[in-house]
DNA sequence: AAATGCGTCAACCGCCGGAGT
DNA sequence: GACTCCGGCGGTTGACGCATT
């Protein structure tokens, strides 16, 4: 059941309407919009207190007029101590092209990567930054090859340079090319892994591939997963909360 | 100086999967 | 197995600031 409802945001008169449906944005008296200090303040010093989690009770229990989704957005996306601020660097740039090229539009999966970024950070920037530098280089941004050749090759076919497509809207949760995030299962259909149904993963081969792709390797012959397709055993997916960034390599 | 257009990014929405019962 | 709760993800929106006219 949907229902629209009119609502002020808290830093302007303009009035949105949106179509809400979770419970939690349902409660009359949530506040909605932009933060304020105090409420940041609030928001710190508790989860400094009572730690991480239990989302959809911490506003109560901190005394805060939010719904827990708002709350875990804001720790996640900027009130985190580990959270990098400022521009992305060249080189995080880079690394967010080749993981892209390499797993599409798994953002979470990419900010596990980079320190101190998360995936809001970066899906902002490629939408507004990167996306568009690509297509001005006459480069499709969702396959990474030209342009005018980006029809030519069907998604899962190898293109050159040894890079594979994953499907398009890779990024649904429901398509088959899902790679999953969270401790869930997926599959990347067609890819460098070949057709693997990834109902069990495991962490080791994928991380390590990962890895490679960061340190600028993402074929090195080293890696079982790219000479051969993996077994279904062989993969867990990590995201950027289960591959805290105290698995990232020093050297990155 | 005012109006308009555009880019950026914080925040929200809808949905999903896992865990617990 | 069915249901509910919860955390998490990717897509989208809109407020705001800056640039341009």
């Amino acid at each position: 059941m949907l229902k629209t409802v009119d609502m002020t945001s808290s830093s302007g008169n303009r009035s949105v309407a949106r179509k809400i449906t979770t419970p939690c944005c349902t409660k009359m008296g949530m506040k909605r919009g932009p933060w304020t200090l105090e409420e940041d303040e609030i928001l710190v010093s508790f989860i400094k207190k009572e730690g991480e989690g239990r989302w959809r009770s911490l506003p109560k229990r901190a005394g805060l007029l939010r719904c827990g989704k708002s709350c875990r957005l804001r720790w996640m996306n900027y009130l985190r101590p580990s959270v990098k601020r400022g521009g992305i660097a060249p080189d995080e740039e880079d690394l967010i092209l080749r993981l892209h090229r390499l797993i599409g539009n798994k953002w979470s999966l990419i900010a596990g990567r980079i320190p101190g970024r998360t995936d809001n950070e970066i899906k902002n920037y490629w939408n507004t930054h990167l996306r568009k530098k690509l297509l001005s280089q006459g480069i499709d941004p969702q396959t990474h090859k030209p342009l005018d050749a980006s029809n030519t090759h069907k998604p899962g076919e190898e293109v050159p340079g040894g890079q594979y497509l994953l499907e398009p809207n890779s990024s649904s949760h429901t398509d088959d090319t899902t790679v999953s995030s969270g401790n869930g299962a997926g599959k990347i259909s067609n890819s460098v892994f070949g057709d693997e149904d990834f109902g069990f993963c495991y962490d080791d081969k994928f991380s390590s591939f990962l890895n490679s792709v960061i340190n600028d390797d993402p074929f090195d012959s080293n890696i079982p997963v790219l000479s051969q397709p993996l077994q279904t055993r062989d993969f867990i997916v990590g995201t950027s909360s289960s591959l805290g960034h105290d698995q990232i390599p020093k050297d990155m």
